[in-house]
This record gives C-alpha cells, structure tokens and sequence, in this order.
DNA sequence: CGCCAGGGACAAC
DNA sequence: GTTGTCCATGGC
C-alpha cells in the first residue's frame, strides 16, 4: 500500500493504492459533517477544520489543502497508514460467505480518526435517531454555537463547538437543535468535559474496559455510545459498537455468537462492513425485510 | 398517518 | 441479570 503526495497551487493531489471510497464513507454511519457537493466530491468538516476532496478516479483525489496540513490532519483523519485491504483479506470467503460478501461490498470504507469530544457529542445525539436527523441536529448545534470560519474556497462554515460553547448554552438554545430528552445529556457531558473531569485525551491509550467504564459514567451514555467514540473518536479498533442493524445482523448470522477472536483486534472494522451491509440490503429488499423483528 | 431510528434510564420482576 | 416502558423528535 502506498500513498503519495504531488503539491499543485490550490490543494494537493493524493494517490492512494488502498481502499478509499468517499460515498461509502460518508454513508457509512460514522460522521455526520461530510456535505456532497458534487457527484463525486465533499466538504468534511472535522472539528474546527475544513476540507474539500475530490475523488478524480484512479486512486487520485484533488484536496484543497497544504501538503504541511495535509501530512498534520488530514492523513491522519482518513487513517491512511492503515492498510484496509489487509484486513480484508484476513476474511475467509470459505469460512464465512456472509462477511466475505459484506466485506467486498463494503470495500472502500475506513473508520475516520476523528475528535473524540466531537463523537462523543454525535453520538450521544445520535440515540433513538436516524442518520438524517443526526446530521441535522448536529448541523444545527454547530451553527447555533460553532465559530463561523472561512473554508479554502472562502464559503463560510461552523467549526464543531468547543465544551466551553455548548455547556454556556442556555437549555431552550440547546432543546432548538431538535434535541429533544437528550439535551440535558449533551449540556452535562460539554460540562464534564469542560470542567476536566472527563479527560478524553487520556483514553486513548486506555484499555476498552475502562474506556467503557469512564465513558458510560457519563447520563444518557450507554454501552453502545461508548463503544461508538472508542471505535471512531479514540480509534480503538476492536470496539464493537451494537445498534439495532447489528442487533439483527448477529441474530440471523451468527445464532452460536461471532468469533470475536479470528478479527481481533480488527472487530471495529469487520463491525462496520457488517452495519452498511445490513442496512444497505434493507434497502434494496424493499420494505420485506427492514420491519423485520429483532429476535427470530 | 403510523412506524421506526447507530439507545438509555429506570422500575419491576 | 433480564425485560418492559417511556422518553422528544424527525425521516420516510
């Protein structure tokens, strides 16, 4: 696998020999800041930072960066020094048909490096939400509190609010980002992290039981919230997070339990094949198998 | 309109 | 430990 870099005037043209499919990632459930603007590319919005890409076919992609930025951000954001086309191929097609499909249809995909604070506000939003309506919630939060910037093209966004910003918001500022039960969850975890009793820097080493432990301390944080920002705010990627579209994928697939220990520590990953898997043959099935029930 | 959503708190077994 | 109910809101 291998990347290189070619410095142009306006941005940086990237070749990537690995997997690297800017829809299925935007799609795939993890972040909810990518705007497509055109067929083929986005504007991605990582904490207070802002990027337009285009992917121009062949492994290359047009990015409005410096290469300076590009080598301190954004390579590390779409984690490319991880070869995913390895982790592919420690899939046995003969061993398990069902994730060997779900693995090619999902090629392109990887789990994003993104800001933990950021993820941890995501997905405590994302609770008992679709993905368009997280998108929208947490568009709204930003505009309403984030710092109005300038991208490279000079179109203005919102930075992602600091813990500062959305623990000074007042609760009827906060209840207008269609946040519904969740906004005193998202105040008191802006406050936690804010005040430093929550140092989410400090979990990114940490081993996954305590970073479950210390996340789920948090009101309004699950185990599967917890395992959301483990596996893509702190890139811990043997996190397993299970919502409903797991839920079910695990029920009919694999009855007698996943083996957890042939993946290990790459579950995360193998988990997010499976997720844009289920939901994308929901889609396709028609209506027939999406209300299907959780258990049998 | 009704059902569902990258769930979790809480009470009742 | 497991199960049921409720939560506020929007997408489809």
């Amino acid at each position: 696998m291998t990347i290189d870099i070619d410095e142009r005037q306006n941005g940086v043209i990237l070749t990537v020999s690995d997997d690297f499919d800017l829809d299925r990632i935007a799609d795939s459930g993890q972040c909810f800041r990518w705007e497509k603007i055109t067929p083929n590319a986005y504007r991605v919005l990582h904490g207070a930072r802002c990027l337009r890409i285009a992917a121009l076919g062949g492994g290359r992609y047009a990015l409005d960066c410096g290469e300076a930025e590009f080598r301190s951000v954004w390579r590390d954001y779409f984690d490319l020094d991880v070869n995913y086309a390895r982790i592919r191929a420690g899939i046995d097609p003969a061993a398990d048909p069902y994730l060997h499909a779900a693995a090619e249809a999902g090629k392109g995909l990887r789990i994003l490096r993104q800001d933990p604070w950021e993820t941890l506000i995501c997905f405590l939003i994302s609770q008992n939400k679709n993905i368009p309506a997280i998108r929208r919630s947490v568009a709204l939060l930003a505009e309403r509190c984030g710092a109005e910037r300038k991208d490279a093209a000079g179109a203005a966004y919102h930075a992602f609010p600091t813990p500062g910003e959305v623990a000074a918001l007042e609760g009827e500022a906060l209840r207008r980002c269609g946040l519904g039960y969740r906004c005193a969850y998202v105040h008191a975890a802006a406050e936690a992290v804010r005040s430093g009793a929550l140092d989410l820097e400090r979990l990114r080493d940490a081993d996954e039981e305590t970073t479950v432990k210390e996340l789920t301390a948090l009101h309004g944080v699950g185990v599967k919230v917890a395992s959301c920002v483990s596996l893509f705010g702190l890139h811990h990627t043997d996190a397993f997070p299970k919502d409903v579209w797991i839920l079910r994928v695990l029920a009919r697939e694999y009855p007698n339990g996943f083996p957890f220990a042939d993946y290990a520590p790459y579950n995360g990953i193998i988990q997010q094949y499976l997720f844009t898997y289920s939901r994308a043959q929901a889609r396709t099935a028609g209506c027939g198998e999406s209300g299907a029930p959780l258990l049998s």
